[in-house]
DNA sequence: CAGTGGTCTAGACCACTGG
DNA sequence: CAGTGGTCTAGACCACTGG
């Protein structure tokens, strides 16, 4: 509960005061000093704060003058993050799914770092493979923290994709994603039913919540049945 | 000369020792305790160059273990349009190019359409291989509109990018991007010294300024040599 | 001038890892 | 156990901005 940082406990006010529009766009935040005694931290922890959320785009400093609050990152399709289900259905296809593994597992060293967990730590996996019109187009792994989402593994994601599921129990607060061109290996390939070491677009995708991460996604699509795009305007 | 901050002194300094080879992947770099005391400084002031470092993908660090260099992920952006010379810089490595094709030619169908131009209109058409540290990083094939841009096939490439000119000439207002993954066809294969077929990101960009659509090009990067990245916040 | 952010110190206590 | 990184304090001096 209060095991969490102050410095990370005054992030979310600020961001809670943003988001909910109290503090728009150019509005100038408390300063150093201000923070320090509202929360009774020093002066450090206070600044520690703001330049996290400067470094991570949310807010602008300068010197002399003070904090404010940066314009919103305008971000184009490519960037959104959307349910492939739906997706499908936009384009007006059928959307069914194959659900090849959903159990509990521990956390290997990539897994670990992303999730923020002790290496061996007890994850959710789950491999979903997402058809259109029949059609294999996504191949889903995911590891998931049980910590953050414990009745993962009794959702009927038949129904439900895993996105769709977790952005309704834990809203999005960031998005890390990652885009690369692999071969197929074999696992991938049998599951998109594509020939082994085919090209296609890999997504590295690391979720998090206002709690914490809660989830580490590989997407991969074949090369030739999937694109992302995004308009981009200055 | 010393106007620059001690953080920043260790932050250079241990970029250098990895960038020469001295301190490879996985290397223990010194701990905060042992980096303090040999630029005598706070162990907070070294835990700064760390920390930065740490958050800027140079290094990981682990509670109870130490501080080690990260894998070099070389990643572009997806959410803007970045010279890819200045990103080569940025990571501390070598830039040059060589330049393929830079000619007069005709607009086929895809073209013209992306252009706006008519079939079979006058265009520029520019192939150049970008090399990173002298590896292929990324095959450029551009077309470029001659009434927007009628000094292009002037220009000295290996000084300038074509972004970097076109930005300059004719800023951006809006920009179509696409994402794909493909294999290697026979030409590219040879031009960034790949294996036919592998795996490769391929992204499509259409760069427009008030005047009209300036540039069509489709660049291809090596599946294993770069990746895309963002992060978004909500 | 008072207030702001930028840098820095010399301590402290803690959780964690390996031997 | 000694060593590591993670958090935090209560001070300090500085450069910069506006009034």
């Amino acid at each position: 509960m209060s095991s969490q940082p102050r410095y990370a406990a005054i992030k979310e006010h600020i961001r809670a005061q943003i988001e909910s529009g109290k503090w728009p766009a150019q509005f100038r935040v408390p300063s150093e000093n201000q923070l320090a005694q509202d929360f009774s931290v020093s002066r450090m922890t206070a600044r520690r704060a703001l330049s996290e959320l400067t470094d991570e785009g949310v807010l602008m400093r300068s010197q002399g003058l003070g904090t404010f609050v940066a314009e919103p990152v305008p971000a184009g399709s490519l960037l959104e993050v959307r349910n492939i289900a739906d997706e499908i259905a936009a384009r007006g296809h059928s959307y069914a799914n194959r659900i090849l593994k959903l159990e509990q597992a521990q956390a290997g060293t990539e897994v670990a770092v992303a999730l923020g967990l002790a290496e061996g730590a007890a994850v959710y996996h789950s491999i979903i493979v997402h058809l259109d019109n029949g059609l294999p187009i996504q191949f889903e792994e995911r590891y998931t923290n049980p910590t953050l989402v414990p009745e993962y593994l009794q959702q009927d994601f038949t129904h439900c994709t895993p996105n769709e599921y977790l952005t309704r129990v834990a809203p999005l607060t960031e998005v890390d994603t990652t885009v690369e061109a692999v071969g197929a290996s074999g696992e991938v390939a049998r599951a998109l039913e594509i020939a082994e070491n085919s090209a296609c677009l890999q997504i590295w995708r690391r979720t998090k919540s206002s709690s914490g991460t809660v989830s580490f996604a590989r997407l991969v699509h074949p090369g030739s049945r999937y694109r992302l795009g995004a308009q981009l305007r200055f």
